[in-house]
DNA sequence: CCCCAGGCACCTC
DNA sequence: GAGGTGCATGGG
């Protein structure tokens, strides 16, 4: 086993854990002391947090498991490889923060949130297990989209070990497109079932959802809706939350009812145009970062 | 019993 | 392409 630290006073804006993996973004952790995205267990914890690294993206060619605990300015780190370059790159602690709120725009609703929940960024997860969430992310509760994402990886991701503790890799696409709906409607997947697995298929027939990032952005979001069960909305968070796109902001209905208390003027019929609109009023580049800060302060509020 | 949850596929027109 | 409808599942 290995372990380390990272020195977050070096971070420009400083950094949170919990409210980084806890804002509904990702669905690649687990809380190891507790359940996710419970309202009471909001800030000020010291909780330790789990995932598995894909193991397309280890050196070792294996999933590997890094668990990882914010204390008093550091993040600590245990793991089963060298997890700092992995920790820097999922948690986008390169990521200018105090920039981003510069370019952002002068909103109360963005203050309040932004005080909040300082330190909160963007996740940067693996495509595969981010596509697939926000598959499953469709009219549902973020406690339950973590739920069916928990028992994706156990009944079908490998097991992987530290210090006697078992942990399950997100299934690859292989292994996705090997169950069967059935298989995932047990696991609460409901009509989303046939989504995933026709996706998982898809990405085994040599669609590549990564591929988006090398493209410009409307290509980018046409791209990922030729997955089954991809829209706008779900094409947005992927951009967003694993494909690096802080410009994309997800119209949901927590984002679609903001804008009737707080910006109206940015209404409009289908979802490009009030898309595009609510974009520039978010300030452009970082449209995305300013959408999450807002979305979990009003969802928790 | 109703309604709703970080929407989408599919069918009309 | 714009608009309506069905959709699993669990909790309030």
């Amino acid at each position: 086993m290995q372990s380390g630290t990272i020195n977050l006073s070096q971070l420009d804006g400083g950094f949170d854990l919990q409210s980084t993996l806890e804002s509904g973004q990702t669905y690649c952790w687990e809380r190891l002391d507790g359940e996710m995205f419970e309202d009471d267990n909001l800030r000020g914890s010291e909780a330790r947090y789990a995932t598995v690294v894909p193991a397309s993206r280890t050196d070792s060619g294996n999933p590997e498991i890094i668990t990882v605990r914010q204390t008093d300015g550091y993040l600590d780190w245990e793991s089963t490889t060298d997890a700092d370059p992995h920790l820097r790159e999922f948690l986008r602690l390169g990521d200018d923060l105090d920039e981003i709120v510069r370019q952002s725009p002068d909103l109360d609703v963005f203050k309040e949130a932004y005080d909040r929940f300082r330190g909160m960024r963007i996740v940067n997860d693996p495509v595969f297990p981010c596509l697939v969430s926000f598959i499953c992310s469709a009219q549902m509760r973020v406690e339950r989209i973590q739920l069916m994402q928990e028992n994706l990886r156990r009944e079908f991701g490998t097991p992987v070990e530290l210090e006697g503790d078992t942990f399950y890799a997100f299934p690859t696409p292989e292994q996705l497109a090997e169950a069967s709906e059935e298989e995932l409607r047990d696991c609460g997947l409901g009509y989303r079932a046939p989504y995933v697995k026709s996706t998982a298929e898809m990405v085994v027939d040599g669609l590549s959802p990564s591929k988006a990032a090398e493209m410009e952005y409307y290509d980018a979001r046409n791209h990922l809706k030729q997955f089954m069960g991809v829209g706008d909305k779900v094409a947005d968070c992927v951009l967003l939350f694993s494909l690096g796109f802080l410009n994309a902001v997800p119209l949901d209905t927590w984002i679609r009812t903001t804008i009737d208390d707080y910006f109206p003027e940015c209404k409009a019929d289908g979802y490009d145009e009030m898309s595009r609109n609510i974009r520039d009023r978010f300030g452009g580049q970082y449209a995305g970062y300013v959408q999450t800060y807002i979305f979990f302060h009003l969802r928790t509020r």
